[in-house]
DNA sequence: ATTATTCCTATCGATTTAGTATGAATTAAA
DNA sequence: TTTAATTCATACTAAATCGATAGGAATAAT
């Protein structure tokens, strides 16, 4: 089952519709909303963090909508996935404590170095994927659709 | 930052707590909830689910409590977190959908195959790290602790 | 001007998470 | 055999997060 959170994968299939679109003209949100399903007004929230993540670019106004700002290709999925996920720092500060660092303290220095292990894994699988990757599994996928309702 | 839930870091504490204690004598939820600091009825519910899952075992009335049941160094942080994250199943069943296979479920299916692939770099973070060793980093760190503050 | 669009911010309902409450069942010990 | 200590079962509640909606200001093409 796939457990991203409705956002990343709202963002990530926003992403696809950019990447098959021609890039020389802007698409807009709602464009992309009735394309996939999503609500429109939902849709431009997470346009808006891929455009403060620098993965989008934006145009306002009548005509406006929607570009990719790099080459499918250099785009991984990691990118993607951390702008919409608040972007976490990987930075280790490793105490925020008050004072006495008492049992609790102890406990969470271990998790918390766990956590990064997992993390780094996670974000192992993710940097290898390119929205390019997407693009292609995605179309792949979709001519197999139309093959078999072609009858 | 760690980000495991409540429930999974304080049951791995609890974890912690019944593989430093004498496994011939149990140890109850309360002793468990007071030296963690942890909620005591809400411990005992965690208990239960590691209980369920085989992980511990439990002696009820008077002088009760619960024991190990397996020697900390053949107990991986992936079974105990899995145990408590309702061991979601690992199978890939890529289909429940009600007919028409649109749109929506071809980024699904592209998404839930990368969901497994990013699970599983989790899973095999996890299950080499022992519960023997996350006692050992316990004690390491408890020891810094109490020189530094044993002026 | 008018219209189409992004942008900003607030709100809302549903779900999940974290924790509390009540009390029954069980068992060691007095 | 009573009593006290404990797990076990179930339900409830409060707070946080998630998914989505809403209203309107800013911007720009026509």
């Amino acid at each position: 089952m796939n457990r991203f959170s409705a956002k990343v994968t709202y963002g990530i299939m926003a992403t696809i519709e950019l990447a098959c679109h021609d890039r020389s003209v802007p698409l807009q949100a709602k464009a992309i909303a009735k394309r996939q399903g999503i609500p429109s007004r939902f849709i431009e929230q997470i346009l808006q963090q891929l455009k403060q993540a620098g993965i989008i670019r934006s145009l306002r106004g009548a005509q406006g909508g929607y570009t990719l700002v790099q080459d499918p290709q250099h785009l991984s999925l990691a990118e993607l996935v951390n702008s919409m996920n608040g972007a976490e720092s990987t930075s280790s500060i490793l105490n925020g404590s008050t004072g006495h660092p008492v049992n609790p303290e102890v406990s969470n220095t271990i998790l918390s170095n766990i956590w990064a292990q997992v993390q780094e894994a996670e974000q192992s699988v993710l940097r290898v994927i390119s929205l390019q990757s997407l693009v292609e599994q995605h179309q792949k996928l979709e001519s197999q659709r139309s093959v078999m309702y072609h009858i």
